[in-house]
DNA sequence: TGCCTCTATGTAAACCTTTACATCATTCAT
DNA sequence: ATGAATGATGTAAAGGTTTACATAGAGGCA
């Protein structure tokens, strides 16, 4: 069953007729060969299916040429898309990725540090928002190994951080529902633990004071980023009776939230209210009516970590401590002009 | 920037006044030493921080405890729950699991298989429906690396399988429809290349026959599993004027486009046309009306596989050359009692 | 010619484990 | 008391690379 042995650089020596030393630089470093010897190795390496094996050479250059990828929820849509960028970059320079999902559990974290301590990846890929549980706790910082931050930044600790720009694409969202007119914009998901939250309440914030727009407090409501949390806030609404033409929602989970609620209740949408959400997964397109919201580039969010984490590892100054990338509005159906 | 120099056995050795063989032995087969000496050395581990080096390990072994999978896209989202299965089985038994995003690109899947003959991985998770590109082709079958297939089976080649049954998933659904008192019920999405639209138009197919429905051929409609196609689908149908009473699509995908496309026409849905899916992806629940359809165990799907897997590369025969699970009916807002 | 430099290659150590085999002390049965 | 069996530990080899250092030959220059 298992494999038969492989060959490995001595069988290819022998066969070119030369040391493992010579085979080794004709694949490493090709212009300190001979042309004619590089040919004869070629040769053999070709005849004899060679591949060098990468635990041994892993041992030896003490790097496995792996990043290890730390996410609370492997499942999320957010995260698989930004994967898909990660894995592109990592792949292009000859890196592979190890999934680690954590699921928020102390344990799982902790466990998944031993593919960091024990070389079997160079760096991390955090998702989670914070240090692995086990690392820096102690007086240990100065060891942490290369690492980037993803969506959610770590907090207390000098780790480079990669995401969309939380302020600037709120305030884009919230200036769109201004220059449609509304003027009683609801914001939904303020928190006070995620710092996303924060942020695009901030973004909020600025827009309104922007347009000259007085901020009312029964317009900030409390959620936290689920779609239970959207409905419970508009239906909060209606109890308080306190209502806005529109809702600005902390992200599209939440937006739904708000949309099932509404459609409950039949109000006509988007002509009674507005709903504006953040982060454009995939149903956003296809809830009635259809979400007007900004777009996370998860694409190149998912390279731009990668770039950065490599040049850490290459022991480079990462050429930026936060790379912010732009979101994008994207009109749809559920906005619509008023007053 | 780099770690500094990493603990070894020979340190925590030294500390605990033993060999490094007793060290080893203490860590890998505790009874084998004596209570006193495992003490010592246990408290040596702790003392230096010291973690076993996994390529030293993996080097020796021949082992990497390392499963690679393989998928096509890694961002669709039945990929990724399954994905959370795959993972959790893994990192349970001491496995991680490694992602290779393929694209359906022949030069990315031969490049993955490095991973594979070079010892980085022991065995291989197929979501591609086919032998890796550089796998097989010549008479090399003998030499196929322990692996199993998920979601698309591997033609002509002795991989076991794991996945939906795709055949009595569908004759249920069919079922349902006609238990609605649907008998003019469309077949969106007859593939030929497609194993998975096969099996589904099969158990269609079974359905209609149990029930005395013949068989309306003008009734079963091509596509390729595309929202777009969907759409197509329906348009078709309109055209050529033979309406069901119910759409079977092939999956959720193709639901939608069907949605679209009679929502654009203003039909009042569910009570005009009935629509029924398979997979139940997310949006399913949030479409309007909201899908029935058949859910994908996709966590179980990912577990047992991993778990296949595991017995295979334990050197076992495994316990089934295909693991069927069952889709479960999900009853929602798409499908009306009709006659 | 003699010496130096340069290029191509080889030798051997190091990377860190696991484990077959050897060694030694102890216990037990005869 | 002797020998065998048992149990705990140590020694050293093997796993497959990369690379510092050594070597050897060729060519250039005085």
């Amino acid at each position: 069953m298992q494999h038969q042995k492989l060959a490995t650089i001595e069988d290819v020596a022998a066969l070119a007729g030369v040391s493992i030393a010579t085979v080794s630089r004709a694949i490493n470093e090709p212009t300190k060969v001979a042309d004619e010897t590089r040919r004869k190795v070629t040769e053999a390496i070709a005849r004899t299916g060679y591949t060098t094996n990468a635990m041994a050479r892993s041992l030896r250059m003490r790097r496995s040429n792996m990043i290890l990828i730390l996410a609370p929820d492997v499942g999320d849509p957010n995260f698989s898309n930004i994967l898909v960028g990660l894995e592109t970059e990592a792949s292009k320079r000859g890196y592979g990725v190890l999934i680690g999902n954590t699921q928020n559990d102390a344990s799982r974290e902790t466990d998944y540090l031993r593919f960091i301590s024990s070389n079997q990846a160079d760096g991390l890929i955090l998702f989670t928002g914070h240090l692995p549980y086990g690392f820096g706790q102690d007086g240990t910082e100065g060891r942490l190994p290369p690492m980037v931050a993803v969506n959610e930044p770590v907090p207390n600790a000098d780790v480079p951080f990669v995401g969309v720009d939380n302020f600037e694409g709120a305030r884009i969202a919230t200036e769109h529902l201004i220059s449609q007119g509304h003027r009683r914009i609801a914001f939904v998901g303020r928190s006070h633990g995620r710092e996303v939250n924060r942020l695009r309440e901030e973004g909020y914030r600025k827009a309104l004071a922007g347009a000259g727009i007085a901020i009312d407090p029964r317009m900030i409501i409390d959620g936290d980023g689920t779609t239970e949390s959207g409905r419970a806030a508009a239906e909060l609404m209606f109890v308080r009776d306190v209502l806005p033409t529109a809702f600005f929602c902390v992200n599209d989970a939440t937006a739904l939230g708000v949309i099932i609620s509404l459609n409950a209740r039949h109000y006509d949408l988007p002509r009674q209210f507005s709903i504006m959400g953040f982060d454009d997964i995939s149903f956003s397109s296809f809830v009635t009516p259809s979400l007007t919201t900004m777009k996370q580039p998860r694409h190149r969010i998912g390279e731009a970590a990668m770039e950065l984490l490599l040049e850490l590892l290459a022991g480079e100054k990462p050429h930026e401590q936060q790379v912010l990338l732009r979101a994008e509005l994207i009109v749809r159906n559920s906005v619509s002009r008023v007053g």
